[in-house]
DNA sequence: ACAGTATATGAACTATAATGTATATAAACA
DNA sequence: TGTTTATATACATTATAGTTCATATACTGT
């Protein structure tokens, strides 16, 4: 088991829809079970096996009191790793150089079809 | 499309071993395919693949020499969120606590059974 | 134009992960 | 003890993603 295997599972953990908006409202404040499901509209069952998910990779720890379990963030820098993954995200997202073909023509490269020149 | 979906998106393009190997080596300087396929002991195809998913989410921009193209970040917050994603991930680790099976005894817990008392 | 080198792409296959349904477990309270 | 409420789990299904193989495209130099 490499690094990276290891902090791709965290990573992608963090990386699905429904988790990113678990962790949203998890860095507010602590939450059970059920009012998770209610504010996201999604089926209990559904946010038990994202907890599980997180649990797994000491994203979030339980605390159970009465019949609910209320679950928080291990750690404030998880909530600081959504914040500043969506900022950069949307920053990147501003270039669209991705949807660009640049013309292949080595050194001699006249900069045509460059929507975002390199430099 | 919301934004969790785009982030989402986002992190498992990064969350992937062998994309973040390569972010790795892009954090050092830029590298052609062929470089990046024969220090990592895979399939050029396969490294093209990841370049390309990169590249969709914009974390990689390409510069084509002669017949190379040689890719590079686009940004360096991407390495460092590399770098900060890994040691959060590897410090979270060290608690074991996931393991761990609290017993649900309500307001009067014992303590009994865990490893990682939560406060 | 042709051969050689570098990269990209498409299709098929495989693996992994997300979701829903049903059910089990656990606690509270009458 | 039986009923209600809250959460977890197992299984089945579907969706998504990674990998390989074969091949296409693009550039260089002869």
């Amino acid at each position: 088991m490499t690094i990276e295997e290891d902090q791709a599972r965290f990573l992608r953990c963090i990386g699905e829809p429904t988790r990113l908006q678990i962790l949203k409202l998890l860095a507010e404040n602590e939450r059970c079970v059920g009012e998770l499901a209610k504010v996201l509209g999604k089926e209990q069952s559904l946010i038990s096996h994202h907890l599980r998910a997180f649990k797994e990779c000491n994203i979030v720890k339980d605390r159970p009191e009465a019949q609910k379990v209320y679950y928080r963030l291990t750690d404030d820098r998880i909530a600081s790793l959504v914040v500043g993954s969506e900022a950069l995200m949307k920053e990147l997202s501003l270039c669209e150089c991705q949807e660009v073909n640049y013309a292949r023509k080595g050194n001699q490269g006249s900069g045509e079809g460059q929507v975002c020149p390199d430099s």
